[in-house]
DNA sequence: ACCAGTTTACTTACTAGTAAGTTAAAATCA
DNA sequence: TGATTTTAACTTACTAGTAAGTAAACTGGT
């Protein structure tokens, strides 16, 4: 009955299995939907019709399923601002592909993953925090870059620096899921999505008179 | 996830004493930190010198104290909210006091406690939902009034229905707090609301030109 | 002697996390 | 090849700690 005084935590595997990832599925429709202090290991267990003991082989603690779903997260977000870079053409397009994806996010009814942590900020292991910047700092780095050529191209008309915007519209669009969930109602960040866009350029409406060649391109749609 | 054991609960009397006064004072100072799901009875006893069962006494349930702390913040706020109105002239002074308003509360370490409390929404007793949407709705309310006034007056060029700019407004502010507050800089804040004000006005400059006449009015400062 | 406000002492339920044993399949070897 | 050893992926059974909430006894003021 003795405890182990410093019992080697498994590192968690970098390559994670198939039981590990049906892990992170659902731990991340709970974060999302409920936040990382309102979900526990029982709760996934259940959900997964095993053991909470299982969880903790595949997760050693739930800071370390946190960080994993953080991780994740961002992989994911990165790849798919790297997809927009490849497929949008013009920097309004890959804003508006942008807000697409928040905007699936809202449709699975979920919050984005790292707004919601950000709430719980205070209360997060370390490793959590750094991790949550981080994917602020990525999001706000390709956004500047996406005003910054939108700038050029004459297609935004903005009076502080593009960093600051960035900060400025990764707010609004988080704060805005925010309230949007508290009603139910994905529509409303919709529409508030639209109008924070709109902000970014009067000198442009949406696809008019001199717009570039693809002018309306495709859509992001996951709804 | 809790349940509910259907506990007639003492209906906690509507006039606060002293001591259920300091009650909120410590809840609210945790909930705008740490979440509704981040601080327990334990933790306001501890900072108070009592014992959990004394802050039964004043607040039956959990649920009873998250409703008395929505239901005071949102008194508190349609206070300041009605001292703006006598004070400031211009319906910018007054879009200026009541981002002053989320300023004092940030330079408190502190996070708007129904944007805290919104994060967590889904895991929120009924009772509390139903009072989040209250203040939401109360804040849009001013909100859209100001924004009408102010576009009477020339003051604002928006091109969305005064509503629909209340909602983005509302939401970005909240999102700016969220955000400055995962960076532990209240200044976040301050510079992001300042865009986002000045988002509403391509038509005047802050101060300039045919500002009217007590144009730079006083501040509300709660800090 | 009453009573608001408090305490002590407790219950029930859930939390993350641990220890040790089980199984099925893959890897290793004779 | 077949026997055996490893190992990944669990399980059952438990720990220590914390959650909200309750009952009943106590305390000081009027």
């Amino acid at each position: 009955m003795a405890k182990s005084p410093a019992q080697l935590s498994r590192p968690t595997p970098k390559a994670p299995s198939a039981a590990a990832r049906a892990i992170l599925d659902v731990a991340e429709q709970l974060a999302q939907t409920r936040g990382y202090n309102g979900f526990s290991y029982a709760d996934i267990a259940v959900k997964l019709g095993v053991t909470t003991p299982s969880l903790h082989y595949h997760f050693s603690s739930k800071a370390d399923l946190g960080c994993a779903l953080i991780e994740r997260y961002r992989e994911v977000f990165a790849t798919a601002l790297a997809a927009i870079d490849r497929q949008a053409v013009t920097p309004r397009d890959k804003l508006k592909q942008y807000v697409g994806l928040y905007d699936s996010v809202m449709m699975n009814d979920r919050m984005c993953l790292c707004g919601m942590l950000a709430a719980e900020y205070a209360t997060l292991p370390a490793s959590m925090q750094a991790g949550l910047q981080a994917f602020f700092d990525a999001n706000e780095r390709w956004l500047t870059g996406v005003l910054e050529s939108g700038i050029r191209a004459g297609e935004f008309l903005i009076k502080e620096a593009p960093n600051a915007r960035a900060r400025v519209l990764l707010g609004a669009l988080e704060g805005a899921m925010l309230m949007a969930r508290s009603y139910g109602d994905p529509r409303r960040f919709q529409v508030a999505a639209k109008h924070v866009l709109a902000d970014l350029g009067a000198g442009l409406a949406p696809a008019p008179g001199r717009a570039p060649k693809g002018a309306s391109a495709r859509r992001v749609s996951t709804h």
